[in-house]
DNA sequence: TAGATTGTTAATCGATTAACAATC
DNA sequence: TAGATTGTTAATCGATTAACAATC
């Protein structure tokens, strides 16, 4: 048995769990709207379809606690869900290729939050630099060094075209940046410290049509 | 035991499998431009840092055979997940809410297969309406429901907000659309044999950001 | 033939589900 | 008090990993 230094204040949860937990969080702000205090975990099961069981468990990660016969308080559970997802905290992040899904990110934070504050875009195209999308200045891309150095981003996101993907994470890598949000489809070979995270189209898809095909015997 | 009357082609595959297909098709496609002819698990899970034996059992979902010492025929391998991904299909699909996110998977497609094929986009806001984002011209909602019974149409796209979500869901229900890739936060309420695949974004960024955060202590 | 790789079967690991005691 | 719900522990289910025989 072995002591870590520090105390953890929460669970890890697994990734399956981790992935749910953005869906409740989304699903609570929306009954708390309509003013609802406390609620439980089998009327969680029931408006999100899935095991009421299973609600339990995955909030319990956060380490908040139910009461019997009354459920979870509506505020409490929300601030632990956001507190431990990292989602109250400002998360600021580069991003770089403001071609259609760049573009499409940067106005997307204007209405609604991703979790992340994109606060700076770099692009090559001189069209586009010098141009804002949503409230965010399209920055030339040899700026990206620079202010690296003043501000200190730790999330970078990818938007580029796949052919430049590997030139431009290890460029990120080498402003500081810490873990990379990468949505081309390059395979990217990385110092083993730095956190890649994969969000292709084409998996969503994959999952999609493999579940329609099955459905139609 | 049971027989299911039409033999089943494919093996089954669990969806983390699934997820990690697509992945492996990119990495052949760029294999094979390399003229790469065989190409061995090991190979693949030294480039991809994952796990030989569990690419050798990915890969056998597809039914293609391997030659001991030899590896996988690049082009047959190719061909062979393109089919059980369904990727070698047409997959026509709408798309509804032409705005940000919207316009970026139309313009998205013109220059990298998605897997589906986007044929036409819908809108309520008159400003874009009449528009093209790529080859696609985006219409006129209320245009979906004469064109659905046209076209055969399975798949629809949902980039609408979050508000009006439920309601393009079911209107596309009606269209006769059997699967929905639903990019908004809401949580839809469907038939059961009506197939929701949830792309939400907060969910890569709740995974990305536990990993940051553990990595920091 | 020798050695590398496939492919299958068994063992392990981890997540989900079920059971049940605690409690409000 | 009775009943509903939490929360924990055990059982099940499924995926990953390991072991090894088959084979080119």
């Amino acid at each position: 048995m072995s002591f870590s230094g520090k105390l953890r204040k929460h669970k890890n949860a697994p990734e399956p769990t981790l992935r749910r937990l953005p869906v409740y969080l989304y699903f609570l702000e929306k009954v708390r709207e309509e003013g609802t205090i406390n609620i439980s975990a089998p009327v969680i099961g029931k408006n999100l379809k899935c095991d009421p069981t299973q609600v339990v468990k995955d909030l319990s990660v956060t380490g908040i606690k139910g009461k019997p016969r009354v459920g979870y308080n509506t505020y409490e559970l929300i601030h632990a869900l956001e507190e431990y997802l990292g989602f109250n905290r400002t998360n600021e992040a580069f991003l770089v290729g403001a071609g259609n899904l760049g573009s499409a990110l940067l106005a997307y934070q204007d209405n609604q939050s991703l979790g992340i504050k994109l606060i700076a875009a770099f692009d090559v195209d001189t069209e586009i630099i010098g141009t804002s999308i949503g409230s965010i200045h399209v920055l030339e891309y040899n700026k990206m060094f620079h202010l690296a150095n003043r501000l200190n981003v730790e999330i970078g996101v990818l938007t580029t075209p796949n052919h430049v993907a590997q030139k431009v994470a290890e460029d990120m890598v080498n402003c500081g940046i810490k873990a990379i949000w990468n949505f081309t489809s390059a395979i990217l070979d990385l110092p083993d410290n730095i956190i890649v995270q994969n969000t292709s189209l084409s998996t969503s898809v994959a999952v999609l049509l493999r579940r329609l095909n099955d459905s139609e015997k």
